[in-house]
DNA sequence: GTGGTCTAGACCACA
DNA sequence: GTGGTCTAGACCACA
């Protein structure tokens, strides 16, 4: 369900956190949908206990998740729907930023970038 | 010459070492160009000498810079050229596999992601 | 475990370093093996931490050491076992190179410098 | 002459004061005579002047040289003899003690060291 | 508990 | 003028 790196760069909480995110912006986790438990996902993946149940409450704080004692957590109900594309989008806006500063330091052109965004898609 | 944040999750020394690398890659700075000295970069902006430092020797662990005692540093003789265009892709590799799977998780298409590339291209 | 001397000439990262890839390429510190903390060795050898991080991150940035966050370090598992034995003599090239032409401009013979290695080799 | 290495981690200055100092003590270089000239060398070995001169002040300054206004620098008077052996041995006591801690280090034997110094000693 | 980053500032080595 | 090393100390991120 998630894909967690522990090599990466980025902490693991963290993609956890972005992970999450995205998931319920596109509608892919609805609302009312239940989250696999901490031990559950600590165990899959590996990882430390509480490095998952620190993304899950960072979640909540956010309006993102709800928890219900004794439950599973669940997507908050006010992410009703898949939100607009332009809201999705804007989660990339940084990254995107990035990237465009790296290949113009790198004197690559927008078709470089495009050719090989489109040659990822296809490829996973 | 360099443009670094503070702010940015990444750290100083770290976003002064991709930007070397870079700009080494594409040719912009050639083999034999002295980069700013350390003092000067530090002084431009505002940034303690050591972080600068750091930078600059770690990428000539990497190879990428040579020092000279006494002297300016300077780009390394053996990245003489500008690097071959699939060479330089790869250092966005990286970036790259996150996009996609960020784009993915949020449901965006392919054309989501290149409009927003050329709209950001022209606009810097 | 280390041996340091902040008189010795070579600055003390570098005392670190070299004995940790020593250790590491005879096999002493196998694959895996954690090292001591940063705080530990400064206390003990009364040394600044940075100065020890220094040296940590470095080994790291070569692929001898690998960094797993809030464990300690480890030994990186690419060098899983005792390198072999011309490998490690090439270690140490540089300084065989430098006392034989030592020994040879102070007109003194392979036989002095064999003795005095075999009396040292004894005496500790 | 002289070979000296700006690569080498040692300084410029430093690598010559050791050449000298072995060559006065083994009466290589005799009471009297004259070393080339600080433009000559700096000439040869394309190096600042300034490196030159640093060493030969502090040769004369430990007493191994002499100056005479408007002549070249000698080899002082008071080294007139090759020094004992025991004498010219000592210079390598640093260099000899870090071999054998480091060929320690990494499990090699006097019998590694003897073999690489025999095999170096008749290469050149 | 682990290591990472950064600062301010001292002092050194080299050319 | 160049860069290198080290300290003392603050604060952070991660598990």
């Amino acid at each position: 369900m998630f894909i967690l790196n522990p090599q990466s760069g980025t902490p693991i909480y963290r993609q956890l956190i972005e992970q999450v995110r995205r998931l319920v912006a596109s509608g892919q986790l609805a609302a009312g949908a239940e989250l696999p438990s901490v031990r559950e996902l600590a165990l899959e993946h590996a990882v430390n206990p509480m490095t998952i149940s620190k993304a899950y409450t960072m979640l909540e704080a956010e309006g993102v998740l709800e928890r219900q004692r004794g439950k599973p957590m669940t997507v908050a109900a006010r992410d009703r729907a898949q939100a607009p594309r332009t809201h999705r989008l804007e989660q990339l806006e940084g990254q995107l930023d990035h990237l465009v500063l790296a290949a113009r330091q790198l004197e690559l052109t927008p078709e470089d970038l495009i050719k090989a965004i489109r040659r990822k898609w296809s490829d996973k």
